[in-house]
Parts: structure tokens; C-alpha cells; sequence
DNA sequence: ACAAAAACATACTAACTGGTGTTTTTTATA
DNA sequence: TATAAAAAACACCAGTTAGTATGTTTTTGT
């Protein structure tokens, strides 16, 4: 019994520092010898709880991954009170106050979708699933918005979800390329106009 | 003369090899050799043109996936006629008649970005280069629609610009996680909402 | 106390990485 | 046609890669 849970607790060690050196260096970049050293184990130990590297690649995309996405965009989406302003509230006011080191380095499923998204059906299958999840929740409080008349109900939920997740992904992406925020208060505003067409 | 020519014509056939082994297998995982097999030409033909890896990969930047984009997507902006149409033509027409390898590989540029967007400065700059152009082409349209009064006049320019910009970046990544254009259709009828804020 | 199993370590392989130095071939020109 | 220079071929390097084989230590059930 102490045994399984050891060999849990070696596998969120590798689990861990995997995702911040996938984060911070990209997948490919990332050897196993470099992830670890960064938990001081030894290679011996990653092959005994690991089949390989692409093993290893999609448990941190289906436990690390999607974790942080169901933590930060998925789950505020679910609060009770006003429809629309929650959605303003997740979409507008979260991005800027992002760490620093996030801001610099993208988006961890973003980062890997572009990466490796169409390299291994694998990979594939498991990113989808996460903006699955994260259209399908989006989908489910713009209808709760337009049931509850704060969003236009003429506009196509879906669409919607779609169009919001594209910009925020898209953007995670642009910022890595500049040194400071000017470029996201820009998108802010631009979203905020989209916000306004959806409002009811 | 002839042997400046041809010299030329080399480095033009390891660019356009590279760019291709880029786009298809990414930056990392694509070495010199496999370049250089693609060519028929030998690894010394490469160290002969280029300095290194990094070298190239600025030049496929800044030569190849420049070109594509300010061809694709910016020289279109620049015809005369209602900018607010040009500016539906180019966002809403164009995506779904890429050809089937562009919409399962994505975004050149945004793949780069992405990948490689926040390894090193030199790549940074080179690809901020490119969004920035992009940027300010739309930008110049945008306020030439806001004289005409074709598109609204209280809008950032800007704002606008680095919006669209940005969903159209990042659904070109997560169209990589499907089979279909199904999820095209959506960011379609997500846009074109957008546009009709936009719109005079 | 002991055997089995799990957890981890060490040492290794074979292929591949970007890059270098040298030799051979091709080319322009005198 | 001789020659110098450019272009390309070739062999090679040191370092890194994912993955394996085999060892040692620790935990566990009996």
C-alpha cells in the first residue's frame, strides 16, 4: 500500500517537472535525461513508470494540461449570477493579470498544439479533447446568458465559443513575440467590441 | 556572374526545402541532414551557404514565410473598393479554400511562433517583424473605411486589427486538431459576427 | 526471517545531432 | 587550355537522443 503510493508520488515528480520543462523548452527540446535530472532520479526510475517518452507526453497532457485549462477557463465559466458577465469576467480580466513567466512563454496547450498537434493522432486526440470541453462549457453558459436574455439569443453559441477561444489562443501566441502588454490591451479592446455584438 | 547565379539558385533549393521540412515536421525535429537529403546535395553544400541552423531559420522567415503571408494576406488588403468588403473578402473568403495540407498543418508562421516564438530573440524579432506588418497593412485599410464610412468610425483600428489577427492564428492551430472543417464553419460565423460590429 | 516484487540506479547501445576540415569537381576567365 | 576560385562531396567529430539490460536497494506479504 505504501509502495503504490510512493510510486504515485515519483510520478507526479516526473509528471511535474516534464510539463515546466515542455512549457518553458517545448516537447521536442525536451529530453528525458534533462527532465530527469530536474527530478534527481535517474533514468532507470522514468522506464520504470514510464513506456516511453510519448507515454509520458500525453499523461501531461491529460493531467497537467487539462488541469490548468479546467482550473482557469472551464471551471469560473460555472458560477452562478449574471451570464454575460461572467463571460466578460473570465475573457477580459483574467489574461493581464497572468504571471509574467506565462505571458513570456504562451499558452502550455496552445504551445503543444502548434508543436505537436499534427504529429501523432495520439496528441491529437487528447488536445481536442481539452477545447472540447472548454467549447462545450463556453457553449453552455452563452445558452444560460441567452435563456436568461443578457445575450443575444439570435447569435449561434457555438459560433461564439469558437470565435472567443481563437482569439485567446491566437494571442498567447502573438505576445510571446513582444516584450511587454501593449499588444494584449489591444486585443482587450478588440474583444470588448466583440463583447458589445454579443451583449443583449 | 553564372556562378552568382547559380549559388543563388542553391541557397533558393535548400530555402525551399527547408521551409517545406519546417512547415510539415516542425523546426526541431527537422535537421540539417534531412534537408539536405531533400535537396540531393550534400551537408558541405550547406555549410558552404549557411552559417548555421539559426541562420537558415531566420532566412525561411524572413524570405519564405514573409512572402507567404504578406502575398496571402496583406498584398489583398491593398486593392482598391469598400475596405469593409476587402476586409470581409480577405478573413472570410480565404480560409476555407486553403488547400486540405495548409488547413492540416496549420499556420507557417503561427507554427514558428509557437514553437520557437520565445526560444530566442533573433527568431522574435524576426517573426514580431511579420505580425507587425501585418497589423499595420490592416490598420491602414481599417482607417480608410472609417473615412469612407464603411466601417464604424468609434473603433480602434488597432484593436480590431490585432483581434482578428489573433483568431485567425488561432484557429489555423486548432483547425490541426480535426478532421473536418466543421469547427471552420463555426470560427466563420464567429467572425462574421464580429464583422457586423465593425461594420458601418 | 525470507522470498518475491517493486523502486530505483548504473552502464550501455545504436542512431542521430549540428558542425568542421579536407578533398574533389565544376566553373569562369585570361 | 591553363588556372584560380567557387561549389560540392566526403569523412569525421563530440555531444545528445530514446531506449535497454542488468544491477542494487527497499518494501511487502507470509
Amino acid at each position: 500500500m505504501q509502495q503504490e503510493l510512493k510510486s504515485e508520488l515519483t510520478k507526479q515528480l516526473i509528471l511535474d517537472n516534464a510539463f515546466n520543462l515542455f512549457y518553458k523548452s517545448g516537447f521536442k527540446s525536451t529530453s528525458i535525461d534533462k527532465i530527469m535530472k530536474a527530478t534527481t532520479l535517474s533514468k532507470g526510475a522514468f522506464y520504470h513508470h514510464y513506456k516511453n517518452k510519448k507515454q509520458l507526453g500525453l499523461e501531461v497532457i491529460t493531467l497537467k494540461v487539462e488541469k490548468r485549462v479546467v482550473n482557469g477557463m472551464i471551471l469560473p465559466l460555472k458560477q452562478t449570477g449574471n451570464a454575460f458577465n461572467i463571460l466578460e469576467n473570465v475573457f477580459l480580466n483574467r489574461l493581464k493579470s497572468f504571471p509574467f513567466f506565462e505571458k513570456q512563454h504562451g499558452c502550455p496547450m496552445n504551445n503543444l498544439i502548434n508543436e505537436i498537434g499534427d504529429h501523432e493522432v495520439a496528441y491529437q486526440l487528447a488536445l481536442k479533447n481539452i477545447v472540447e470541453n472548454w467549447k462545450l462549457s463556453l457553449m453552455t453558459l452563452i445558452e444560460r446568458g441567452q435563456a436568461e436574455k443578457t445575450i443575444k439569443n439570435t447569435l449561434s453559441s457555438k459560433a461564439i465559443a469558437v470565435y472567443l477561444i481563437s482569439a485567446f489562443e491566437g494571442i498567447r501566441g502573438i505576445r510571446k513575440l513582444y516584450n511587454d502588454d501593449l499588444i494584449l490591451d489591444d486585443y482587450l479592446l478588440g474583444l470588448s467590441i466583440y463583447l458589445q455584438q454579443v451583449k443583449y
